[in-house]
DNA sequence: TTAATTGATATCAATATAGTATCAGTTCAA
DNA sequence: TTGAACTGATACTATATTGATATCAATTAA
């Protein structure tokens, strides 16, 4: 079972990488190139992101993607809804099964439940939260900034 | 992004039918009318439970299939790993482009404690947890044993 | 003006998911 | 002792999802 596909997880690094020099505009290319990200596969996650209101971008020469948002407004639960879709357990599982001539269904509230718990814990999970952890982590043996 | 495939809903279903009926053989034509699970797909699944030493078969005229464990013994992130593998966050997120240099890796970290909080929460529902919510839930109105 | 860039779309390949078909072997019961 | 009701095993097909590539037009800075 696979969390999060690539499309996420490729979209949490640019978004990574934005946070971390934010005023400047990022190309695609550089996105691509610094997190081994293939070009055109990016390009279209950084589309889907200006649609959904994360960054922006500006066309042309020295153009590229600035975060729109701040990083601490942007929970990975947005970016897995966004590329993966909602979490959902199934489409409705056990409903015709056990809901049919009732209104509570016990089965269905257990599952609803656990899914809560893992939006929730998807939900505390923010960029803003990772740029930091990843600053932390680098201050020990690094400048700060880097990424690598 | 869905947490639970068919195949996974299906067996749960079947495990769920297997151990409402203690000691006595279902047969998959059973279940799969009951159950409402194409025969041949079900059929698969249960060949897969009796590999993983979840349930028995009897071969011939009224043979079938019988809960091998205790039905609390199943949690349903058993299932989940059977039939969809294990949950990984992804195959290797964030490893080449942050802990290449060192020992720890903070958002490596970040998601593998995710990864247990979901792990956990599935253990928690087992296949005897949800029959006995079930059944709870059907002696409201019904007499029980009832799936429908 | 032109190279560097994004916007938009079309297409493709690989993999995973869902489902079907077939045949051999086993067992119960008439 | 035969035949129907079963499981064991395996091969196959269809569809959806995921991952990736290619192309061309439009925009902008130098």
């Amino acid at each position: 079972m696979k969390v999060l596909t690539k499309k996420t997880d490729y979209a949490i690094r640019a978004l990574l990488m934005l946070g971390s020099k934010r005023g400047v505009y990022l190309s695609a290319k550089a996105i691509s190139t610094e997190q081994d990200i293939p070009y055109q596969f990016l390009r279209g996650l950084l589309q889907e992101m200006i649609r959904h209101d994360l960054i922006i971008s500006k066309e042309g020469a020295q153009g590229g993607f600035m975060l729109k948002k701040d990083p601490d407004e942007i929970p990975i639960a947005q970016l897995i809804e966004i590329f993966q879709g909602k979490v959902q357990v199934s489409e409705c599982m056990f409903r015709k099964q056990l809901c049919a001539n009732r209104a509570r269904c016990v089965l269905r509230h257990e599952i609803m439940r656990i899914e809560q718990v893992v939006n929730s814990e998807f939900d505390k999970v923010t960029i803003g939260k990772l740029i930091r952890d990843l600053d932390a982590a680098n201050g020990m043996t690094h400048g700060s900034g880097e990424t690598a």
